[in-house]
DNA sequence: GTGAAAGCGCTAACAC
DNA sequence: GTGTTAGCGCTTTCAC
């Protein structure tokens, strides 16, 4: 910078002051410095930058993972929103639960100048990671339990749930199996909503069949779901584990939905083209990330504006559920049932 | 700093000695220091090292998309490697060919203190991006044609592409349609592949058909596909447009793959899920980022090692590739063929 | 081994 | 409007 202003024929305050666009430059000038800057090839330095003002324009992402849709998704989202602000973002992934891990995992990030951090709560170490983030830094948390004293952006699975499964019952099933994925803490808001819904109907509450995150898992649970007459409803906890489930029941010699109703959720790109088509939830993961980034914009001007977002899934009704097929329904009381 | 080496009772240089590990202290002292830090709970600020040191520990992947399946993993398998060294990851995505744009995008992020750079040469962005990086940082190019005096590490496509149209070849097809996805130049390595297989075993060439990122567009091109009676082995440039395609010919009333054998490419996760499940090529994304990295770190190191790194995907054979339906065959060429 | 001094490239505060 | 001065929090000589 010493440089352009030298070339210049300025004070390096003034190459500053052009560059931040803030203060008043004469055009002469302005346009000299404009000029050294291209001849000299000229990159400021964010460092000096960062530490003469103890500002910074990056914000790091903590997540548990970076490459599974909903993360990769909200990922983008907030990368979308923090471009269009001129931010630039970093990513911190942890994978660990156990504290002094997730310090050494955070360290190296944690002392990059940042402007803020936004959490993924999506899973175990998402949520153990916020607990850590030094208070001094500004934090937006996303999804998972409501937060004291955090900026917070969520989507409402639980209502969701609760709604996918209360239509699943409206089509005449007696109950609705649920398959979950690995939840973020001891219960996910799709499984609370799905319970809630079974309760308020006065329905039987089958236990909940675990997945992992690999489809394959959800292929597994649906041959033992065939084999059991009593199912005539399963709500899966994504898109990708209702994906196994059906090829499972397929597997078995079963239908979808004719057999067996099959409901998603995520609205996962793929589910509209699956044979047959899901019926899901509608997760709006991108605009969650966009929504968190808003949230840490706001915080980080002071404003007063509201320190909590929440977005409601919009379901999607498609081909893998209908009415219950009565054969397989009533053999399943009468003779069959466990 | 200052407070932690006041509170320990050493001089500023010995706090930096202990913290950077390099420089003999005295096991007394550094016991003192590492108390002070942990009683301060003091963070090192990782601008003001990086003014002092001019190094810097973060590296920067600019890429078209973050969240695509290909993208994504990648990403991945740099973060993993990258965060196995030490490194932190910064994102920068380009969504433009235009140089001007491109400049604009890159330069808060050109500007952050880096270590180096790794491009995403997957798509026309990634490949002007490369062009526009400033030439004083270290890059390594991922994918692409072959560059000279860059690092670069690929997969190499075209060769499993040729592999793959071969193994149709030689279950009987006398010759295999292609669709293409979005190239990131004049013709990617797949395509190149398919054209070469088909040239060397002195087939047909029929004209490529063009699908977008969007799997829906493979099922529109599966509905035209179905009604060509010549069409009886298709080769997809990824497995979710081959996925598009297979509910596309379904949708006809065709059968995959007893009517018309489908393969993809790239071995995503719910390929082996599909029905029928996908033969395809295994591209190992994350095993790219990680090589990728690899190459960054050599070259930091100024270490003579290799400059480029290639790997090469393996065919994998699953249910959706068969002999052809003799029926169809004959029939296109004696009644029905365009 | 350890401390003192200098300076990385910028911005902030102040004078003019 | 513009230049001067003084740091930001570290690392790097260099002397001891």
């Amino acid at each position: 910078m010493a440089d352009v202003a030298e070339l210049a024929g300025v004070s390096v305050p003034t190459v500053s002051r052009v560059l931040s666009g803030a203060a008043n430059v004469s055009q002469k000038r302005r346009d000299k410095v404009m000029a050294a800057i291209a001849e000299l090839n000229f990159r400021p330095s964010a460092a000096a930058r960062v530490l003469a003002s103890r500002k910074s324009e990056v914000v790091s992402i903590v997540a548990g993972d970076t490459s599974k849709y909903g993360y990769a998704e909200t990922i983008r989202g907030i990368e979308e929103a923090a471009r269009a602000h001129g931010y630039t973002v970093m990513i911190t992934v942890v994978e660990t639960t156990d504290g002094p891990e997730i310090d050494s995992a955070l360290a190296s990030t944690m002392s990059q100048p940042l402007a803020g951090v936004i959490v993924l709560k999506f899973d175990p170490p998402g949520v153990a990671a916020l607990k850590r983030i030094p208070g001094d830094i500004p934090v937006v948390a996303l999804s998972g339990i409501r937060e004291t004293g955090v900026h917070q952006a969520v989507i409402d699975e639980t209502r969701a749930g609760e709604e996918l499964t209360r239509y699943l019952l409206e089509q005449g099933h007696r109950t609705v199996h649920h398959v979950r994925v690995p939840p973020s803490r001891r219960e996910d808001g799709r499984t609370t909503g799905w319970r809630r819904a079974l309760r308020k109907a006065e329905r039987e509450i089958p236990p909940p069949l675990d997945a992992s995150w690999d489809p394959q898992s959800g292929r597994r649970i649906g041959h033992a779901l065939a084999e059991d007459p009593g199912v005539t409803a399963v709500f899966c906890g994504n898109d990708e584990i209702a994906m196994g489930v059906i090829r499972g029941i397929a597997d078995r010699g079963l239908r979808v939905p004719e057999d067996i109703s099959v409901a998603g959720f995520d609205n996962h790109p793929l589910s509209s083209l699956w044979n047959p088509e899901l019926t899901t939830a509608n997760q709006d993961f991108a605009g969650l990330g966009g929504r968190g980034f808003q949230l840490l914009v706001s915080q980080l001007r002071g404003e007063a504006g509201p320190r909590f977002s929440s977005d409601r899934p919009e379901i999607i009704v498609r081909a893998s559920t209908a009415a219950p097929n009565a054969a397989r329904g009533s053999v399943a009381e009468r003779d069959e049932a466990v």
